[in-house]
DNA sequence: GCCAACGTTGGC
DNA sequence: GCCAACGTTGGC
């Protein structure tokens, strides 16, 4: 699951948000605001206690920064019905919602980002989603590539650099 | 229902 | 800031 670390403005307001932002939330975070078809559906199909990972997206060093659980399935976004909100949209109405999100909690900070880069590198990886689909925020991870990327979190890059996991 | 034009995402 | 990839819109 895609956010943005830096800030950017949007209709005024910042929508950054980052992995020690939602770290530092006291409730669970609602995932609101996306607003395309097969990343909503991707958020409809999680089930409450999955884990997701917690993707940097547009900044210096895109990639993957931690893990986060799924504590409440998919809801109505309520944001799209707020035209003060950045990603309303007029599209989604009360009577038929067209924006769906679920909530999440802080798991796991990665002691550092797996970045885009090194992902790419890996061939257990090169089915991804995350690849294939570059352009959705929410994204399917199969349970494989979630371990594989889980477990390169202790190693250092130029360990990668000498011994590929291929 | 087709598809050209347009808009958005996000890496680089 | 550029632009490739691709989703959305709307005229026909």
């Amino acid at each position: 699951m895609k956010s943005e670390p830096d800030s950017r403005i949007v209709d005024g307001k910042d929508v950054k948000f980052s992995i020690t932002d939602l770290e530092n939330a006291k409730e669970p975070e609602p995932w609101t605001g996306v607003r395309n078809y097969a990343a909503r559906n991707n958020m409809q199909a999680m089930k409450k206690g999955e884990l997701a990972l917690f993707y940097h997206s547009n900044t210096k060093v895109p990639g993957v920064a931690g893990i986060m659980e799924i504590v409440e399935e998919a809801t109505i976004d309520k944001t799209a019905f707020d035209p003060e909100n950045p990603y309303y949209d007029p599209k989604s109405k009360r009577e038929k919602p067209a924006w769906y999100c679920v909530s999440v909690t802080f798991r796991e900070r990665f002691p550092r980002i797996i970045s885009l880069h090194e992902l790419r590198k890996h061939d257990t990886l090169s089915r991804m989603e995350l690849f294939s689909k570059a352009r959705l925020s929410v994204s399917r991870v199969t349970a494989e590539e979630f371990h594989f990327i889980a477990s390169l979190k202790d190693m250092e890059d130029e360990v990668i650099d000498y011994f590929p996991q291929t």
